[in-house]
DNA sequence: CGAGTGGTTCGAACGGTGTTCGTCTACGAA
DNA sequence: TTCGTAGACGAACACCGTTCGAACCACTCG
């Protein structure tokens, strides 16, 4: 009972005034806090529990499991991108790039949440604007629907599967200069191969290793998704000086 | 020293007689073992060891920790692939699919693997082979050096979230029974959005929910990635019909 | 031959995890 | 006022990865 009153300036909020009780949201607020603060890894019920005062089995009042907890934690970093560029047809493929740039930075910013989100459908209502969003976009840049449809599955796929790969190599508390040793000694691990077996590996060494440290690497990912979605469009409207009837 | 001498009755046998010492092979065979047997989650040091009649401590004479284990599994992995058909130029496009068709046939056999795999770098002696092969038919590709090195994480990247998608739904015992009706329940979910804020989800709710069974959506991803990469090449080999100058 | 020595084996334990059980408490309805 | 019930929660269960320290074993060196 050591706790102030949580009242706000103005008292007539319509939401419980005093000892906050547990709620859904406020449990995923608590979770939140500690997944951007200490990653993935640190979030287990005992700690949202007691971020929250109180201990792990009262979290289940309101959370079926960590399942269902983790997959509220996606739904809160989907309702963080911000998708107002309006939509603007001749520009479909690099508003989807765009697009796509907006997810990884979301994720970016609750690290980890990208390994809950992997496995995870969005049917929340935020992650169904960011699905009408590429279909409308695709719708744009003429690729068929089924494509398209098949594309809001594999666009996620992709963005997720970079951030989740960034926070696995982040969480296992490497400094940058760790990173920069190891690429290095991958480089020369490379060059070092026997060239009559692997000559194309000991050859393109310097580019294998490169753009390790940001987003190069995922820049052409989009650049190849986006294109080779661009490639199933039946009428290319991209301007390609190509005049179709 | 109540330990009788621990011959077998044949002392010509080949392998070791008697109480095998535990080597780092045993341990990944075991490993291997819990692994497509029971999956990924099962796979702890306390099981392993008890698969091969001992505590979890023997282990860590021959592995650092659960990681290296991870990593020599997805090594056992990569070196179940086979790529034995002789590169013809002509054909890159296509033998790059089946590259990745045989990359994803080889972490379905091992269910679970594709997790450890996702963030790791794979330089085994056969993950090398694979890179080499993916780095040899892009360049038959004409592919871009540097975009044939970026290719070479992100196909793998695309291959392993995949197989790491379907372990996750998998692991979640749901029967093939439930997967239709959650997919059939999720399409009912999109067809009743309200259609002046989701329009395309709505229209196709057909498509989206299709292809959740198998391999299309899989294939899909193949068609896209190998496209976009084509359009990469400075002057496309492909069988494209355009007089270009 | 005896003494050391360095690597394996492994029981026990530490500090963590998700989850369940059963008790208790507090509040709205009757 | 009493009752019923939903939420809170301490305690515990069955796990997990990893470490410690003692036993053990096959060697080499003196």
């Amino acid at each position: 009972m050591s706790q102030p009153p949580w009242q706000p300036i103005a008292p007539a909020k319509p939401a419980r005034p005093a000892k906050e009780p547990l709620t859904r949201d406020r449990i995923v607020d608590a979770a939140m806090r500690v997944l951007t603060q200490s990653g993935y890894e640190a979030v287990s019920m005992r700690k949202i529990a007691s971020e929250l005062g109180t201990g792990p089995a009262s979290l289940y009042a309101h959370v079926a499991n960590k399942r269902e907890l983790d997959q509220l934690l996606v739904e809160r970093t989907a309702e963080q991108m911000v998708f107002d560029d309006p939509i603007d047809p001749d520009r479909w493929q690099e508003q989807l790039k765009a697009t796509m740039r907006e997810m990884l930075r979301a994720m970016r910013a609750n690290p980890g949440v990208a390994r809950a989100a992997i496995g995870a459908v969005p049917v929340g209502e935020r992650a169904l604007r960011t699905t009408e969003r590429i279909l409308t976009l695709l719708k744009a840049g003429n690729v068929p629907d089924q494509a398209a449809a098949w594309a809001v599955d594999l666009i996620p796929l992709y963005v997720t599967a970079v951030a989740f790969e960034e926070t696995v190599q982040s969480a296992s508390d490497w400094t940058p200069e760790d990173v920069e040793r190891f690429v290095n000694n991958l480089r020369t691990y490379f060059e070092g191969l026997p060239a009559d077996r692997f000559p194309l590996t000991v050859a393109l060494a310097n580019q294998l290793t490169s753009g390790a440290d940001g987003d190069a690497r995922f820049e052409f990912g989009l650049t190849v998704i986006t294109a080779g979605l661009a490639a199933l469009a039946p009428t290319p409207l991209t301007p390609t000086p190509n005049p179709n009837p």
